[in-house]
DNA sequence: ACCTGAACACCGTTCAAGT
DNA sequence: ACCTGAACACCGTTCAAGT
């Protein structure tokens, strides 16, 4: 990163320009790829965003190398936002509570575009993806609210956080077929969680 | 279909040639697909079906229009075993437990070809698909045994099966890309049915 | 240094020609 | 009547040529 840093100081006129454009660039693809997300699903091809931003293919290969690395891109603000969360109803809310309010809210971010619960569970369950690397704070922080709930002993002990999120996701994609599903099947999943 | 019958009865030698060819080569298709989805996952091409199988692409679409045609025609044989389960267990555990039980097997047999739970999903849950109406039989069968532990009291009566199978569908495909956490998953789920 | 888009390799599907 | 496979339309990705 220091080299760039060099670079960019250093440069001529024409390569700083191409620096700034590539930033914009890369800022018009972002909103390209939610335009394109929302109107034919997180399975878009990059040639279908690329068409959208009004820029060539290639520049679309070059910032983001594979569709997955797009998706985690588009994903990495919801991730950012559904810690914040965490960590409010945290200071809101009772565990239980606290832990059901944020699946549910977790679950609706996976149903923002089509095909996005799909698209990102792999990856989601992949500790050597870029999106498993990007959603880490996330999951520490909503994962405190489930060592919350077991240490008060609402929350059985023997499930851990991976289980947990992996449902939710689960719960995501099946709702993505059926949207009056996630509801009902939330409230198994909580009621599962729960001791007894 | 009595049409069909008059032509094998007055057909000349060529034709019921044919037909039996025919026969011979939906078995040879069911086989070479069950093959080819053991090695390259349930979303191989029909393409790869039709090479496994000797014969030529168009014969595989003739004898199954879309690849959904043929992963409903192979699913059909586990939806007859999986009805006959329901059925015997019915008769020989508690209803939570043969629920339980079900939902297990369920799980596994989605989980016979890498990607089959993906695939199937949508049209599992889709009313107006072939795959739906080919396991009307085992959904009634296994909703018996919902059924039964509701009345028992044994199970939340503010369920319904479609909820049920929807999340073991869900719990299937999750465990595809982490086998080890289908146990976790469906012992969450099996205890959130429960009454308390 | 960055961007372009024609070119490439590949996919699923169709349908004219053969038996 | 059924089967074949070349032909078609389309996909995601690369990379030589341009700015």
């Amino acid at each position: 990163v220091g080299g760039e840093v060099v670079t960019a100081r250093s440069a001529p006129r024409g390569e700083r320009r191409d620096r700034t454009d590539a930033v914009r660039n890369r800022h018009k693809l972002l909103d390209a790829a939610r335009a394109t997300y929302a109107e034919f699903g997180a399975d878009a091809s990059l040639k279908a965003v690329a068409a959208r931003a009004g820029l060539g293919v290639g520049t679309v290969y070059r910032h983001f190398a594979t569709p997955e690395a797009l998706i985690e891109a588009v994903l990495a603000d919801h991730f950012t936002e559904l810690q914040n969360r965490a960590e409010q109803l945290r200071r809101e809310k009772a565990p239980v509570d606290a832990l059901g309010e944020w699946l549910d809210e977790f679950v609706t971010h996976l149903g923002e575009y089509r095909g996005l619960a799909r698209v990102a569970m792999p990856q989601m369950q992949d500790p050597g993806s870029a999106l498993f690397a990007s959603c880490h704070d996330m999951r520490a922080a909503a994962g405190e609210l489930l060592a919350d709930a077991q240490q008060r002993g609402s929350v059985r002990g023997d499930v851990d956080f991976r289980t947990v999120l992996m449902l939710a996701n689960a719960v995501a994609l099946a709702a993505e077929h059926d949207p009056g599903a996630a509801t009902p099947a939330l409230s198994v999943l909580i009621d599962g969680l729960k001791s007894r």
